[in-house]
DNA sequence: ATTTCTGCAAATGCTTTGCATTGCA
DNA sequence: TGCAATGCAAAGCATTTGCAGAAAT
C-alpha cells in the first residue's frame, strides 16, 4: 500500500506541509467539512495559511483521487476523504452531513457492475456516482418542533 | 386536477406573466436549463424580464412543489419540472443534463416505502432524493477521442 | 385599495486568478 | 538551481437584497 506522499510524488506533484495538513484533516473527520472549515481548524496551526492554497489544496486531492467533493447545495462545497461510493445526508436545517450506511445501493450497483449495464443501454460513460438524501436530521427534527419558523 | 394558475392562488401567490413564461418553458423543455438559460430564452418575448425575477420565479415554483432543482456542481443550479424521483446524468464536458431512465432506483426506493425505512433506522426524516451520474455522454466521448486535452 | 411582484442596481458570498515570493526536489 | 506551490489581493460569477414603481386580487 502506498503512502499519500508516495501518491503524490508518483503524480510529480509535490509534497508541501499545507498539502498533507488538509489531507490530514479530512481524514481524520466525518463531517465533511467545507473549504472555510477545513481553512478555520488549520489556522491555530498554521497562521500563514492562506484560504486560496485550501481551494487549490482540495483541488489537487480531488484529481489525485485522494478526496471526493460533495455537493450539497448549500452553498460551499464538502470534501471527504472516504473515496468509496457511499450515500450521503444533508440536513436542511443545520447543514451537517452524514453518511448514510443504511443505504447500501451505490455498493451494490458497483458490486453488480450496472455502470457497464449504463454504458451499453445509453452509451453514457459514468465515472462516478451521488447519492443524496436532503431532510431533517434527528437533532434539528427536535428542536424545529418547538420553533415557529 | 388542478391547473397551474388554481395551485398559485390556493396558496395566496399571485398569478403573473412572468410565473407563467417561466413554468411553460420548463415544462416544454427536457434540457434542464439554468437561470441564466431560462432567461435567454425568456427575452425574445419579455424583453424587460429581469434575471432577478427569474431567480425569484424559480424560488417560488420551486417552494410551491412545481419544479425541481438539481445540484449537478458545476456552479449555477438546473431545474425541472418533472418532479416526480427520477436520476440524472451530468456530462462533464458539454455540462448537458439528462434523465436517466434506466436507473429506475428512486422509482422502486418509493414504491417500496424505503423512505420509512430509513426514518425509523437513522430518526433521519427525507424529505426529497437525488441521484447524479456524472461522466461522458454519448457526443463528447466521440469528439474528446479525437482532441488532446 | 391593498398587497404582492417586478425590475434595476448594488451587495454578497464562494471561488478563481495573477503575480511576486518561497520552498520542495 | 529550476520549477512548482504559497500567500495575498484583486477579480469573477452566481445569487440575493433593497427599494421604488407596476401589477394582480
Amino acid at each position: 500500500m502506498q503512502t499519500i506522499e508516495e501518491i503524490l510524488r508518483a503524480k510529480k506533484i509535490k509534497v508541501t506541509p499545507q498539502r498533507m495538513a488538509v489531507y490530514s484533516i479530512l481524514k481524520d473527520t466525518k463531517s465533511h467539512p467545507s473549504v472555510e472549515k477545513i481553512y478555520q481548524q488549520l489556522k491555530p496551526n498554521y497562521p500563514a495559511m492562506s484560504l486560496a492554497t485550501v481551494y487549490k489544496t482540495v483541488d489537487v486531492l480531488k484529481k489525485v483521487g485522494l478526496i471526493q467533493e460533495l455537493n450539497v447545495g448549500d452553498g460551499g462545497l464538502r470534501y471527504d476523504a472516504a473515496v468509496k461510493p457511499h450515500s450521503h445526508a444533508y440536513c436542511e436545517s443545520c447543514g451537517r452531513v452524514d453518511d448514510l450506511e443504511q443505504v447500501r445501493f451505490l455498493e451494490e450497483f458497483r458490486e453488480e457492475n450496472l455502470l457497464e449495464k449504463i454504458k451499453k443501454e445509453t452509451g453514457f460513460d459514468v465515472s462516478s456516482i451521488q447519492l443524496y438524501f436532503y431532510g431533517l436530521c434527528p437533532q434539528c427534527k427536535k428542536s424545529n418542533s418547538k420553533v415557529v419558523s
